[in-house]
DNA sequence: GGCGTTTATTGACTTGAATCATGAAGTACC
DNA sequence: GGTACTTCATGATTCAAGTCAATAAACGCC
């Protein structure tokens, strides 16, 4: 299963440790591989989220839709990052966004249940539990910061610096909606930023 | 030490574990109390995040300063709460980030090379960590989208409902840098909620 | 290759919130 | 108990970004 490899690797290489195989017997047992279409949902509004996929290709949003129908992009992910509603995956309840496919996906999936028997019986597993806990902290006090102080164009000019790749494979609506933005705005920033 | 009697019971109800005898010896041994009077600062910008704190008393803002000298609140923290700039402290860093407490404040504190031990050593501290963990990051999306999603008056009624006690315990000012907002808005809002 | 859908640009106008300015309450402190 | 500091309220004005609208460019697809 070509698909595990990435997988194995990516866990390897943040946890610092080495899977043995059991270990990664164990992981195949029980992650499954799945596939979307380009706009197929991973995860709709008001759906518990019963599964935690990690992007073995393609690319996804979380969004939400507020009142007025507008839809706010929190999270734009690749390969390599985790897919899931933590709020609703941790606690089971019903969640306030959709998560959907961006391009053609590819994801190897599994259950909380699941995951909390590979917390404790995968050692490189848990190690990588800990560092994606810090990473996402750090990264959320970060992006929060930003939100804040930043305007709208020293968050695009972020954005370049910290994720360039984001621009060649997210459209430019997506990007604006992920930075809070509406398209017109950041068309006429990118504009203004040539000169 | 009365101190210490607080967070004890805090770390075994997050954690749904007992702490031993020995677990608090040694919680005792390594988390030193310490004392700030109101307007001075556990962390100052440029300063690496050496120690986390766990709130026994008072209240503390974590803000930036931004180019035109603008103060931004990200986080108002209250008793029972742990006070750091995670991302200086997890990767001794410099942090971009003040920590001032508003009112005399008393802490608990140790250094990220002991938290490690006590993560090993304590399963009640380790528990605790995975749960606050988990919290975070919900409380993160929450905020995120909030942030995003929300007008000015919407994240203050929703600031009224989830923490109703910070409209006590902080000045209108500091609420109101929490929320993004320049405190003459919040009055603004404030004044027309009544009608 | 051409038609339809999606995405991006540009302009005119509107609006929500910031800024600037002033005065009124509170609160602290000697 | 009065002076100084801080906090809060209110009005007038400015500004950044959103909205609405129309066009242009890019992409998918039969």
């Amino acid at each position: 299963m070509s698909n595990f490899e990435a997988f194995f690797d990516y866990i390897q290489e943040i946890s610092g440790k080495l899977l043995s195989e059991d270990d990664k017997q164990l992981l195949m047992a029980h992650f499954k591989p799945k596939k979307l279409r380009k706009r197929q949902y991973f995860l709709q509004e008001g759906d518990v989220c019963k599964y935690i996929g990690f992007i073995v290709k393609g690319s996804a949003r979380t969004f939400t839709v507020d009142d007025k129908g507008h839809e706010h992009i929190l999270k734009l992910s690749l390969e390599n990052w985790w897919l899931a509603d933590f709020e609703s995956f941790y606690l089971l309840t019903p969640s306030r966004f959709n998560i959907e496919a961006l391009e053609n996906l590819e994801v190897l999936q599994s259950t909380n249940a699941q995951i909390e028997e590979y917390l404790k019986q995968i050692p490189a597993f848990s190690a990588m539990a800990n560092v994606i806990s810090q990473n996402y902290t750090i990264a959320n006090q970060k992006r929060m910061q930003a939100a804040m102080s930043y305007t709208a164009e020293e968050r695009y000019e972020d954005l370049i610096s910290n994720y360039p790749h984001f621009l060649q494979r997210f459209p430019q609506n997506m990007i604006a909606s992920y930075l809070g933005l509406s398209p017109e705005t950041l068309s006429r920033i990118r504009k203004n930023s040539f000169k």
